[in-house]
DNA sequence: AACATCACAGTCAAGGCTGACTGTTTCCCT
DNA sequence: AGGGAAACAGTCAGCCTTGACTGTGATGTT
């Protein structure tokens, strides 16, 4: 009985809450593929490759289901915050603290170029405009905004991030690459020859010097 | 005859000039209010108060009404940067350089909150999955980007615009602010009050200390 | 076992948006 | 002065998008 209700009972709530995750999942690939405004139900939904009963059964109108992918959205790149910590904290440290931070600015940046941040800016700009989609994102990016400041101390390690002015950088990295990743919107070319990566490396060593 | 003309010659190009803009600039405020996918055709029509006729003969094509809204706008753009320098050299000169470093932040940090530049963001954005869009913005983008880089050499005045690591702070500067303002998509507070000013003028004066 | 409900499937009408098309006036050129 | 073209005005068909609506099989409950 309980074995096989471990089997089937999945079918009901897993089913459902599987269907739902490949919707938003299908919502996240529009919005990046085609932005806000290419992402209409229609495209969605044939990239779910689900049908109209089963997109609108879960979500009654586009603009639920865009909040929800919003939301959906920030819970992942949380999860691939954590993941990037790992890879860094993971590798052989390097001997140098400053080679340590390079290493750490070069990670960070490729985060930038991720299509889920261009999926969250495509959200970004829309809640602009649509307060929904703005109620929903402000809570969820102050959480995403928390976790990443704490990896990124985690990331530089403990002699660099109890520095005096760690906060002051880690601030200033975060902002002045998401400023400078957005002239990509207009402007495609390899983010690892950003004339900003030794900027922001000098900038590390001026304010993490001992 | 030439006193008419002087009169009647404006009519034909002059005229359709002024369509041209009043549509160009219907098209910006649409932007701002309502996003690129809110400024359809039928709004900007509205806003700019012309006969379709009139706004199809100038701009065949949505695609390409936004293409030269987006022109139209980096133009703009140039243009109101000067007038931010000339506010600021007009000004009586601060008794200390670094008074008016500080000026000079707060005045160009108020330009990251002009509608002006939301429009911009909406292009930018669109851009991403637009390459006639980005094919425009380029080149326009670039020019502005000298434009503005060359104010604010005149804005900090020249003792601080040759210390040796000015370059780095007015490019640090300029991705760092835009990208804090993106987070005022859905996050609406006072921009005089966020915390990051007092980081850039700490910035301006570790990098810029003689 | 019967009944209720969930999780869809598939169709459809209404409205919005785009761009084409035709008609009209005004200006410029010769 | 008169032919032609530019600069509109206004209408309309066609497509896309949305969300409502009806039907159906599987699931869970009593």
């Amino acid at each position: 009985m309980t074995s096989e209700r471990s089997t089937t009972t999945r079918t009901r709530a897993q089913r459902s809450q599987d269907s739902r995750a490949r919707i938003l999942d299908a919502a996240v690939a529009c919005l990046i593929e085609g932005g806000y405004s290419g992402s209409t139900t229609l495209v969605i939904q044939s990239e779910a490759a689900v049908s109209r009963g089963r997109l609108l059964h879960h979500f009654p109108s586009r603009d639920r289901l865009l909040v929800a992918a919003a939301q959906h959205l920030a819970v992942k790149r949380v999860a691939d915050t954590e993941e990037r910590v790992r890879r860094v904290v993971e590798q052989n440290p390097p001997a140098d603290v400053f080679e340590r931070a390079d290493l750490v600015i070069e990670l960070l940046w490729e985060s930038f170029s991720e299509p889920h941040f261009w999926a969250s800016i495509e959200l970004w700009t829309a809640a602009r405009v649509n307060s929904e989609i703005a109620d929903v994102l402000r809570p969820e990016e102050k959480r995403l905004g928390a976790a990443i400041r704490a990896s990124m101390a985690r990331m530089f390690g403990d002699e660099l991030a109890s520095r005096p002015r760690f906060k002051q950088l880690r601030d200033l990295l975060l902002t002045s690459m998401r400023g400078t990743s957005m002239t990509y919107t207009f402007d495609r070319r390899d983010p690892r020859e950003d004339a900003m990566l030794d900027q922001w490396k000098d900038l590390a060593r001026l304010l993490l010097a001992p």
